[in-house]
DNA sequence: CCGGACTGCTAAACCGATTAAGCACCTGCC
DNA sequence: GGCAGGTGCTTAATCGGTTTAGCAGTCCGG
């Protein structure tokens, strides 16, 4: 293959230096520059297909118009994954590529893939987790990075993570707005606890509060978080004397809630009529394919991803201090209604079903 | 912020030329180069700090050991993901970066990235469906370029599919193993068809053919992909009388599967013992979660991902053409087995539950 | 007719590396 | 003493752009 078309093809064909062509594909100066010899230029290298080396560009600009994108892991979770497409998808927005990279949360691959994309001269970093937590900022990050679904432990960073508390919030109070005063949280269970735990239980102790009702502490009960997890939680608090048991469950996740389904079952409640249950993570493939749909609440993950490039881009502006949380932003959980909450049942929980 | 520190500064303080510290940090023609002088160049550009400009070397190198990924989409599908996360890993294991595109599947959108990588010189692409698919190769792609879950239309393409045959195969073969002769295919219905589905059709007829079992065209049905269609699908096959109704089901997938687990508890069969499933894709929400948890067919995604880079960057042989077809590499699709395939019932096919 | 301002460009340095070509010095041999 | 050959580097070109400074030429006012 013959070499590549540069900007000096173009200069030579259009009869104008090599200057001029820059001059003009980057609008610049162009009071200068006749409108004549703008377009022939423009002409020349669009039929000369000329395309620009970035690199080169980069070289001399120091900006590359491109992101490093840093996350512990990428596929854990399916719907993160949202969080890189959106990411991406703004990046696109702004003619800037994204670097992927995963590092599995080995801090040793971190700082060498933080170390590389240096090398690369990316113009900024997300960091990112695919669990909302608290994170030791690897050493080698630059300031003025963006932390994506997690915390700084110390320093300021520009961060963002999902309001689990307000999430919680709308949770519980759809609960209570359905009449329902005996609501259950079915917690996890895990060592350490997620931040999310601790949280979405404030939004549910805060709504309790308000509404009036004093909290039980048997309705608040903890299980793996999984379907099996959710199921033994559920099956405590359902085998409760019936003034006890609750009428609606909070499920920390749709896993959770998909236990409490089965548990459900086997204690012969229909949901919504005898039971109200709603979860949290809205994951499509357990939330929607439950019978019935599950109502819960969803994870903001494409918002958060496209925050975090445009706080990094600078085309967004980081939000006031009312916004923020220890200077951290919360991005809003949608409540997403389906059908598993109702009113509370009026007298007894339901016959068994066959 | 001072300047970055570069390669002159190393020369000047290692009282040494750009050239000779280029020359040692590359281990190019060391031979001519004293130890000394090698030590003494390498320890000071760690002393200082040096990291090389990737972007500098890539110029004058045209190596830039950064690969574009496109792909259609990358959230759709959960599991899907892994694909992304092994090129990521196969890339970074020889020191190559990724650039992560998702067109949305937009021809425009596609040429249009193509063309931005291409200005930033990546040394080759990697084009991914997120579904095993034919595709058109967008213009623009240059040859050498690697397809991952997709097949070319026309041209030649180094390309990695998964082997939907052989999981096909497997899977009802494990059936027949069990002693299954009424053994369902629950299909999917689409327009278009997607690939894998004839391709899991032709490996189920492959397994019956070579068993001695008659095809019945009642018990090839179809459903909408999720589990209302899986239900509804189950629904018929299992309505059929006793001595037509099948004793085990093959589920194009596992949200199928889950439908058939709803269908199986409304007919008051057990599962194992009164009707064996099997599913296709092992979505760990699904078929781990499900009760009892699901046997299914698992893709390859891993794999793939990482022999489309691996392939890419020419550490990988291509296959002879004994493991291809048509020149596509049909990565194996291995079997899962949970607790959903059992021996078909004696007698009746079970009693009813509570 | 001269000087200043404006117009329309260009020359050349620069970004930070790689690399081909070659220079200066030393040694050894005839 | 002269020359070949080896050693240990360096010089300078190059990759493909951007950008600053400034050069010619023209116009215009005085």
């Amino acid at each position: 293959m013959s070499r590549r078309i540069g900007i000096k093809d173009v200069a030579r064909e259009a009869g104008v230096s090599a200057a001029t062509v820059s001059l003009v594909l980057n609008d610049r100066a162009t009071t200068r520059i006749p409108e004549a010899t703008q377009d022939r230029v423009r002409r020349v290298a669009s039929d000369i297909g000329y395309a620009p080396n970035t690199l080169a560009r980069g070289l001399r600009t120091r900006r590359t118009h491109t992101i490093g994108f840093v996350s512990d892991r990428i596929a854990t979770t399916p719907y993160a994954v949202r969080m890189i497409e959106a990411a991406q998808e703004a990046a696109r927005e702004h003619a800037h590529l994204l670097f992927l990279v995963s590092t599995g949360g080995d801090p040793e691959v971190e700082r060498s893939a933080i170390e590389t994309l240096k090398s690369h001269q990316v113009d900024g970093f997300v960091y990112a987790c695919m669990w909302h937590r608290e994170v030791e900022v690897p050493a080698g990050l630059p300031a003025g990075s963006v932390l994506l679904d997690a915390r700084p432990a110390r320093g300021a960073y520009p961060a963002v993570v999902p309001d689990d508390r307000g999430g919680a919030v709308a949770a519980v109070q759809a609960l209570v707005d359905a009449g329902h005063t005996r609501i259950a949280y079915l917690d996890v269970e895990e060592d350490p606890l997620p931040l999310a735990s601790g949280l979405r239980l404030e939004g549910y102790l805060e709504v309790l509060a308000r509404a009036g009702i004093t909290p039980d502490a048997a309705l608040h009960v903890r299980g793996a978080s999984d379907a099996a997890g959710g199921m033994a939680a559920a099956d405590r608090v359902l085998a409760l004397p019936p003034e006890q048991r609750p009428t609606a469950l909070f499920c920390f996740n749709d896993r959770l809630a998909m236990g409490a389904y089965a548990a459900a079952r086997h204690h012969g409640l229909a949901i919504p009529t005898d039971l109200s249950v709603v979860g949290y993570d809205d994951q499509q493939l357990i939330a929607a394919e439950l019978d019935p749909p599950l109502t819960t609440v969803a994870l903001p993950h494409h918002e958060m991803g496209r925050w975090a490039v445009e706080v990094l881009l600078g085309v967004r502006d980081r939000p006031g201090p009312d916004e923020t949380e220890d200077g951290v932003v919360l991005m809003p959980c949608p409540l997403i209604r389906r059908d598993s909450v109702g009113p509370p049942p009026t007298r007894e929980p339901g016959r068994r079903r066959v």
